[in-house]
DNA sequence: CAAACTAGTTTGTAACACAAACCACAAGGG
DNA sequence: CCCTTGTGGTTTGTGTTACAAACTAGTTTG
């Protein structure tokens, strides 16, 4: 216990916000979705949802295309790479904290 | 893991900050502890460590007695059962959505 | 009696989350 | 052919945070 809750001091920020959070979970196991899936999925509005992405793609943790289905607009995203190596740490950390205390 | 990312739409945000997350735990294994000692187990500064203590205690998370060691102000700050309830929970939550993703 | 330590609180600031308003385009109905 | 509704978002505004740094107050030590 001691050192055990130092372990939460390095938790990645970008990651621990629940929405965020919830955003890469999803993302880590579909390939890729669209905004109003990730919309639906999450609870998220629009704007928050338009938020968080942007923040995800700033630290470099997903990639967004923006594209077309025919006429209509519509977002892709993916993570990358380096978003799954930090969704992995982040939850390796917290399972240890949850065990260790 | 459609349904279980709402799981974290719910989590608690007063324990969900990382440096509460750390005095929480703290707490719900000690009894009681001073601020100092609070201080050296997470490495707050006393500033910040002050304002999570005055944030739980809103909270109805924790109590903080002011006394006297000696002529020595002394900080005594324990958990509530409210508190050691959220945690409880809070901790319930995470791990169910750890394991379900 | 001055310097340094203990034990905190107050203040200032930059980042953040969230909701609400807004914008652009497209398709379908009357 | 408008005009309302739906899709797919972005921008803006506001209140809340987390954090560090400065400050306060009393106390022991040299």
């Amino acid at each position: 216990m001691p050192a055990d809750v130092r372990l939460l001091a390095d938790l990645d920020k970008v990651i621990h916000e629940p929405a965020r959070l919830a955003l890469t979970a999803i993302l880590s196991v579909v390939e890729s979705a669209d905004f109003l899936y990730l919309q639906r999925e999450t609870g998220l509005t629009k704007g928050n949802l338009s938020s968080h992405l942007a923040k995800l793609e700033e630290a470099g943790y997903a990639s967004i295309e923006k594209t077309y289905r025919g006429r209509v607009p519509l977002t892709l995203v993916r993570l990358t790479d380096a978003g799954a190596a930090a969704y992995k740490a982040y939850r390796a950390r917290f399972k240890r904290f949850l065990e260790k205390t």
